[in-house]
DNA sequence: CGCACCTTTGAGCTCGGTCAAGGGGCGTGG
DNA sequence: CCACGCCCCTTGACCGAGCTCAAAGGTGCG
């Protein structure tokens, strides 16, 4: 497969592939395999060979890392154009985490050597990967230190900030995030429990800032849930 | 500067000039300057603009976040031969950590134009930089789920196994971890309070699994962390 | 329309954070 | 060389945020 236009138009606003022409893209295109994976279905599992790339295209896929005694936590949420499984540039590596479709997903796959030759193909997309995983090293210290020092309504705030930058959807009752996430699923990327989460939306749908329903929360008042998170009155 | 045989040889040992040869990391060390601070001094600042990056040859250097209100986050203790300041392969970044000299300390630091053209000349270094920031990665997943599911106890007990195997020095005592951290420090590390993490050393030291002093930590029985970290009996 | 799964809410408890007080090592200056 | 003083460390007492367990109420899909 290779083909379709759509995909070209889609590699472009890939950050790994930012800054390369389109006669380029069009040759890294023709190297992919098309995956799709249906809800609940995996891309890969974590300690699986890192067998190579994904760029999703259509769906949402969750990355989820499990400690020995089973517990999960929810370390990223992914959506188009978004980049997984990058620890494929290196070689001999595995997944630190599973990859979950949480709806029915597409993606672009290219092997781990298909990767690494288009890396040292490209020196763009060298740098394009320090510039993805600098920024994943940054957001993880981040939530490291949210998670270290802060209250669990706090982060609760940050964590749907983060969600409705990367996946809102404006709509007629305020901002949507676009994401079938229980309360399981925040619970897990803000590091508590999904009893706290459901009592702490309680409250807030009370003080009007969210409207919570069955796996979907809409931000009625986003200063509500900024003031929560920068710990203002 | 840039002609101290000594520091061509720790050179080799860096991993961010992994695979280089002889020749090609001497001309990389002699756009290297020396930039020595002492004891409680900085290296630079978290929010300055990503000035360089900086490889410890002497000393012991913390990177720190610091939230808002104020809160520490210990983030990552470098030991020679360890790179910092990575964030300056990228264009136009600040640092998002404050860089401390624990003791009076000596690294090489090559500007962000210049490391960006080593990096751009030596594939190699790319990649290689890619290896590290992907490390960060999954050591920060780790911490971060740690941290979310874990009781303060196994964290610590994973934390001191870690500065181990990163500082870890044979005396006669048993391994001492050679880094000058105050109760205070290992509790940033590992998401407490200075005081849960002296009663903790306490209830170690009468179960012979550590012995701990001032700004000073030897395991006796490496076997007995372990078991904590893995919640054994 | 029934059943699986998600969500809410209550009650109780505990881990570990907070505050307070005092002890001890080490460097510095007299 | 000793003593002062600055940090660092320890320990006790208290308490509260949030976890656990239990039970019941929704929601939407097949």
């Amino acid at each position: 497969m290779g083909f379709d236009p759509e995909h070209t138009k889609i590699l472009r606003q890939v950050s790994l592939f930012a800054g390369l022409e389109s006669q380029e893209l069009q040759g890294i295109l023709l190297a992919a395999r098309l995956v799709q994976v249906e809800e609940d279905g995996y891309y890969f599992m974590q300690g699986d060979p890192a067998a190579g790339i994904f760029v999703l295209m259509e769906g949402r896929v969750k990355l989820v890392q499990v400690s020995l005694e089973g517990q999960q936590v929810l370390m990223r949420v992914v959506v188009p154009p978004g980049v997984f499984g990058v620890v494929s540039l290196l070689e001999g590596g595995e997944f630190p985490v599973s990859a979950t479709a949480m709806q029915n997903s597409k993606a672009l796959f290219w092997s781990a050597a298909e990767i690494q030759q288009i890396a040292s193909s490209y020196p763009a997309v060298a740098m394009n990967t320090i510039r993805v995983l600098a920024e994943q090293v940054q957001d993880f210290q981040a939530r490291f230190r949210e998670l270290a020092t802060e209250r669990v309504e706090r982060r609760l705030a940050r964590t749907i900030i983060r969600l409705a930058n990367q996946a809102g959807r404006k709509t007629a009752e305020g901002v949507l995030i676009d994401l079938p996430l229980t309360r399981q699923d925040l619970a897990e990327i803000s590091g508590t429990t999904l009893y706290t989460v459901s009592r702490i939306l309680s409250q807030w749908e009370e003080r009007g800032i969210v409207q919570a329903g069955r796996e979907r929360v809409v931000v009625r008042f986003p200063h509500g849930l900024v003031m929560i998170a920068d710990d203002l009155p």
